[in-house]
RNA sequence: GGGCCCGUAGCUUAGCCAGGUGGAGCGCUCGGCUGAUAACCGAGAGGUCUUGCGUUCAAAUCGCAACGGGCCCA
């Protein structure tokens, strides 16, 4: 039996129905029921098991769950296994902050054992919390047996991608220029890299030109604590270049800098008096000059300085750049270009090395002053200031990083790249320009790929190499290891586990070590395709599942997990991991700002679904902008999307009630509506419906999540809310098994059964709960979860798209009336006489013949004239206004007369003979169309409104009929009012009194005093100007302006 | 500085690909309904379609540039 329903409450709703799913087992089951289904492989971008989640990340999931329930509705067997990223660096810091640790050592002291163990335990425990936030949006992956990337079987998919690379020779050791952070002293990827503007200096240095006196080539940097590592300097070759003879104070020298840029330096140095001497182009600049601070770093002296040519250069500053080969990575390619010694005097922790002479020891942040006071001493500097720019920071511990020329290891992607492009073109991208543009883009300017980190919680590079001879051998597997090395009992791959064990060299037998590193955390995610299917432990499953139908993630990650997939992929199996990406934006706050806790902008997913519950959160999400747009969250269309929930809930319990009432037992519906005379307004509503289903359909084979949910809620509003249920709701009031009402209740119950299955998956619960109660209470033997369900098809034979448009013109008429009776100020409970539609078109004729009952209902008329059309409604009077241009040329001095008797003749009469002869004959003469325009004039009691194919007059005039009966409905709204302050139940009867002192209004109501008394369930009604009123509330009122006094007793 | 995306009523947006009187929702004002009722419905006001230039008979729509926002990169 169905049950009657409360009011829509989001949270113990969603509560409930999470419970539901944990007691049945639901999502399991969903899954199993579709194995034999076509396979659907979607691999979850795993998100970092740092925090809570954020609204970014829930909308993520929410996409991800609402199209997974779709493709399992429509008959695929998902793989959805959730990811967790759980290793690297971020974890690192946030333990490290925990234990109070400041570098390196303190781990090292603390034990990397016990460090990585604490790291092991802060990842899980996150992974638990934000797996229930995701669960308290109703998001269905597979959290029971989600892929974790520190697991073992996971690492060994790493491995084995890692000699995969070494075996078709992409795998490479080299010295490079990485982005090093100095506090984390280890290599950080781009991608780790966070810009933020900061102060540094800006100063500008003379370098002394070998051989030719008091002259200096003048540099611009930011870092001075480079200098003590310059090499070389850069010009560009087709730059025209001067050396310009300069004085201040008494003292004259020669500088050369580039000619576009002499002014600003003769600025920056204060130079009195200039004279150019020289302008040459930066190819033929060959100078030679002396280390600028060779005096403080000895090594300096035993390099040779020159003068080399680089399309780098910009003409800002100088137009001569500082190249330091070990401290910038257009520097090191410059160098390695023409074999300049990489002088890179600074470790690990950001100090100065042995190489750096003087400087030894000392910080290079506190370099930066220590440098500048040795130029002035030697009057190198030629100005020092300071400038606000953008630059890396380690993007957790938020060090400003510098660059260091250092040993790691690359993967050569660059070798891979114009494979990669064509891969890019043979996957779907959602929206397209997303692989088209975006990523191809990345793709084509990308580098090389740095994969090793000098850290401790990471998937350790599995490379071990000779001690002796320097062999290289990379380990994929476990096994392997095992094999190889002897130890039997390995249990964990992490360090320091595998740190200490050694292998036998194949070439020649001695002792292999591993390379301490572990990989970037990139790399960890970068196998999540392969890992997730535990390949290579188990090639089976790889082999019938990879590569992935689909995945979806934010367009920050084109050069994040889509590349670093992409990349991986490339070297391990030569094609893409993935056939189809949707790329989804980021969210915003109301000003269109990113969130970030230093702007105190942001807003929780636990906040929204406090106020509003996940439904309104989801919905929200899916429908505010197309899926690849960043989203602006705004807390009231929040609002406005829980109040369309709201809707929906009432639209839902509302025929409950009745239908309980009636015993209503929805068996077999289809076969029931088609014997049952159904209505034209039930028609219409199950044509909708079905029109509804192709719609989202559509939207959904392009994943446009806002196209799929805009019309369902469309479809709730405006052809569930304010037009099926008003139509109906007579209907449902009716005693007894009355078919007409049956044929109403057959209706709307295939509507929201069917609405369940199209809302199933993007408002899992609600939909999920009026499953429950209108399928399950119902059909015990039925699917136990909407989720359980098949994907309704749309149904043709319910559809009939003409009747849908006549509806909607039906809807616009009844609009257009309800906005002239406004004019007249005449309520909708006041019947009118008539209502006269004017057609502009035979569309319109026809849907006002099929559904002139629904059309009359609606707008309370006893009568509907349709004009035909092409034909004016021949009430309406004429005015014909004389033109006055035409007029007075044509009649000259009679031309007043001609005016004057115009307006005695009928204008209809003038109008008919214009249209039909093109003349009208007056008196005075003859007059043309040309000389008379025509206005329609609205008799008194009738009101005007247009719509958009023609026009509807509506009559207010009073008849003692009409009277009656909206006097009769003013006192049953009154009595109706007076019960719901009683709080009566619906069936409920009473006995009731009306003092009507105008006795012309009390002989009106008195003549429908049995309506009344049948309206509001009175078992005894009493009316007159003199009638006793008492009972258990009385009230008076006044009834345009008429008086009344009415009371209720049971 | 470069790539991609976005910029339409007070707010959130549709329309843009395939050029031809700019549609909604929220909010606001006024009104209605009262057997969904701490709900619901109707009407009205409100737009130099970011700006400028160009293509065209015609530009929110196509092109170029600028400005503002986002992501990514340098």
């Amino acid at each position: 039996m169905l049950k009657d329903a409360g009011q829509y409450n989001a949270k113990s709703l969603e509560e409930n129905i999470h419970k539901f799913w944990d007691e049945i087992d639901a999502y399991s089951r969903v899954r199993e029921q579709r194995i034999d289904g076509q396979k659907f492989f979607f691999v979850d971008g795993p998100p970092y098991t740092t925090g809570r989640i954020h609204l970014g990340t829930a909308w993520n999931k929410i996409i991800k769950d609402s199209i997974l329930r779709y493709k399992s509705m429509k008959g695929f067997h998902v793989l959805d296994r959730a990811g967790w990223d759980m290793h690297g660096l971020p974890i690192e810091v946030k333990v490290e902050a925990v234990l109070g640790f400041k570098s390196k050592k303190d781990i090292e002291k603390y034990g990397v054992g016990n460090f990585v163990a604490k790291c092991k335990e802060f990842a899980l425990s996150h992974r638990d919390e934000m797996t229930l936030q995701f669960q308290n949006l109703g998001v269905w992956l597979n959290w029971k047996d989600p892929y974790m990337t520190l697991r073992d079987e996971y690492i060994e998919a790493a491995w084995w991608t890692l000699k995969k690379a070494h075996e078709k020779n992409l795998l490479e050791k080299g010295r490079r220029v990485v982005n090093w952070c100095p506090r984390c002293e280890t290599a950080i990827a781009d991608s780790e890299v966070e810009y933020a503007d900061v102060s540094d200096p800006s100063v500008y240095i003379k370098f002394p030109v070998t051989g030719e006196e008091n002259t200096f080539i003048v540099i611009w940097t930011t870092t001075p604590w480079t200098i003590p590592a310059n090499i070389a300097v850069a010009v560009h070759p087709s730059f025209e270049y001067v050396r310009v003879r300069v004085s201040k104070n008494d003292k004259e020298e020669i500088l050369i800098m580039a000619k576009e840029l002499l002014k600003n330096v003769l600025k920056q140095g204060r130079y009195k008096k200039s004279e150019v001497l020289e302008t040459i182009l930066g190819e033929e600049l060959k100078i030679e000059y002396n280390a600028p601070l060779g005096h403080k770093v000895p090594r300096q002296n035993t390099f040779s300085h020159t003068v080399y040519l680089a399309d780098f250069v910009t003409a800002e500053n100088t137009g001569c750049v500082h190249i330091a080969p070990g401290h910038g990575i257009d520097d090191f390619e410059l160098g390695m270009k023409h074999k300049l010694p990489i002088f890179c005097p600074v470790g690990p922790d950001g100090k100065y090395t042995e190489e750096a002479g003087d400087y030894k020891g000392m910080h290079v942040r506190e370099a930066n002053k220590v440098v500048l006071d040795d130029l002035s001493e030697k009057d190198l500097l030629l100005s020092s200031g300071t400038i606000s720019h953008r630059y890396g920071h380690c993007w957790r511990c938020k060090t400003p990083i510098i660059y260091l020329a250092t040993e790691q290891w690359f993967l050569r992607i660059t070798d891979l790249k114009e494979k990669m492009l064509d891969e890019i073109k043979k996957v779907k991208w959602y929206p397209d320009w997303a692989g088209s543009a975006r990523f191809a883009d990345w793709v084509k300017g990308s580098r090389d790929w740095c994969i090793s980190r000098q850290r401790y919680w990471g998937i350790p590079i599995p490379v071990w190499i000779c001690d002796f001879c320097g062999e290289v051998e990379v380990m994929g597997t476990m096994e392997e290891l095992k094999n190889r090395s002897a130890v039997k009992n390995l249990t964990d791959l992490h360090r320091p586990y595998v740190d200490n064990i050694h292998i036998k060299c194949r070439k020649c037998e001695k002792r292999m070590s591993r390379v301490p590193d572990v990989f970037d955390v990139w790399f960890d995610s970068a196998v999540a395709s392969w890992a997730t299917l535990n390949f290579p432990r188990d090639d089976k499953t790889y082999k019938e599942w990879w590569p992935a139908d689909f995945i979806t993630e934010g367009h920050d990650q084109t050069r994040g997990w889509f590349y670093s997939q992409m990349g991986a992929s490339m070297v391990s199996f030569g094609k893409a991991p993935y056939k189809s990406v949707l790329m989804h934006g980021f969210t915003l706050d109301t000003e269109g700002k990113k969130m970030s806790k230093s702007l105190g902008n942001v807003v929780s997913p636990d906040d929204v679904i406090n106020k509003y519950g996940a439904e309104s959160l989801r919905l929200y999400v899916l429908s505010q902008n197309a899926p690849w747009d960043d989203l602006k969250f705004v807390w009231e269309e929040v609002g406005t999307i829980n109040r369309m929930l709201n809707i929906l809930w009432n639209v839902y319990r509302f025929p409950l009630p009745y239908m309980i009432l009636d015993n209503f037992n929805p068996v077999d519906t289809r076969e029931r509506l088609a014997t049952l005379s159904l209505r034209i307004e039930d028609k219409w509503i199950l044509s909708k419906v079905q029109s509804l289903i192709k719609k989202v359909e559509t939207a959904m084979s392009e994943y446009n999540l806002h196209k799929a949910t805009r019309p369902i809620s469309e479809f709730i509003l405006e052809d569930l809310s304010r037009w099926y249920i008003q139509l109906i709701r007579p209907r449902t009031w009716r005693e007894a098994n009355d078919p007409d009402k049956l044929a109403a209740y057959y209706t709307l119950y295939e509507v929201l059964v069917t609405l369940t299955k199209v809302l199933a998956p993007f408002a899992p619960h609600i939909s999920e709960e009026m499953y429950g109660n209108l399928v399950r209470n119902i059909h015990p033997d039925a699917p136990e979860s909407v989720h359980m369900c098949n994907w309704q098809a749309p149904d043709e034979k319910f559809i009939d798209i003409e009747l849908e448009k006549k509806m909607d013109i039906i809807r616009e008429i009844v609009e257009a009336s309800s906005n002239a009776r406004q004019k007249l100020k005449r309520k909708l409970r006041w019947p009118v006489k008539r209502i006269v539609v004017v057609p502009k078109n035979e569309i319109v004729n026809e849907a006002v013949l099929c559904l002139e009952k629904v059309l009359k209902e609606q707008t309370n008329a006893k009568n509907i004239i349709l004009i035909k059309h092409g034909e004016t409604w021949d009430e309406l009077g004429v005015e014909v206004l004389p033109n006055h241009a035409a007029l007075g040329p044509a009649f000259k001095k009679d031309a007043g007369k001609v005016i004057a008797q115009l307006k005695t003749v009928s204008g209809r009469a003038i109008k008919k003979s214009i249209l039909e002869t093109g003349s009208f004959e007056l008196e005075a003469g003859v007059i043309n169309a040309d000389m008379v325009t025509f206005k329609d004039l609205i008799p008194p009691a009738i009101a005007a409104a247009g719509f958009s194919a023609g026009d509807v007059y509506v009559d207010t005039e009073l008849t003692r009929e009409i009277e009656s009966e909206g006097y009769a409905r003013e006192v049953i709204r009154r009595i109706q009012d007076m019960r719901k302050e009683l709080d009566l139940a619906v069936e409920e009867e009473i006995r009731a009194s009306v003092e009507i002192k105008d006795e012309r209004v009390a002989i009106l109501v008195l003549e429908l005093k049995d309506f009344i008394a049948g309206e509001v369930r009175a078992r005894t009604l009493t009316i007159g100007p003199e009638v006793e009123v008492e009972g258990e509330l009385v009230k008076d009122w006044d009834v345009e302006d008429v008086r009344m006094r009415m009371g209720i007793r049971l």
